[in-house]
DNA sequence: TCTGTGACCGCTG
DNA sequence: ACAGCGGCCACAG
């Protein structure tokens, strides 16, 4: 069953919305944004509560550059799907999940 | 490259 | 209300 979002949460999605299309940021990134010092937080909100499209959680990634996990999946289809979506927005990714073009990071959330 | 520890939020007992 | 556990992570050894 599902629960009210939590202020907290609230702010992570409105952050992640604001992501451009064709970039992407890191957990990290957002978590010192939102002023925590936890990366983990950040995608526990996006886990507990992927709003689909509203939410585009594909667009966050790992700060070493690697795709991450998606919808509390750290590999699988749902990887794969997330990687493509992202390759569909311009940004493209190898096999090992890692991101090719680094620019594509947006820093100026 | 891999393992261990740290940090933070939400859920369950 | 309190304590313990797990998770789309980060960093140091």
């Amino acid at each position: 069953m599902s629960r009210a979002p939590t202020e907290f949460e609230q702010r992570v999605y409105a952050l992640v919305q604001g992501i451009p299309v064709g970039e992407v940021v890191t957990y990290a990134m957002l978590a010192e944004a939102l002023g925590c010092g936890s990366a983990q937080a950040v995608g526990q909100a996006l886990k507990r509560n992927p709003f689909a499209p509203q939410v585009p959680c594909h667009r966050v990634i790992r700060t070493d550059l690697s795709i991450g996990g998606y919808v509390g999946e750290t590999q699988g289809a749902k990887l794969e799907q997330k990687r493509c979506l992202l390759q569909k927005e311009g940004v493209e990714f190898d096999r090992e999940g890692r991101l090719l073009d680094e620019q594509r990071v947006c820093t100026k959330l």
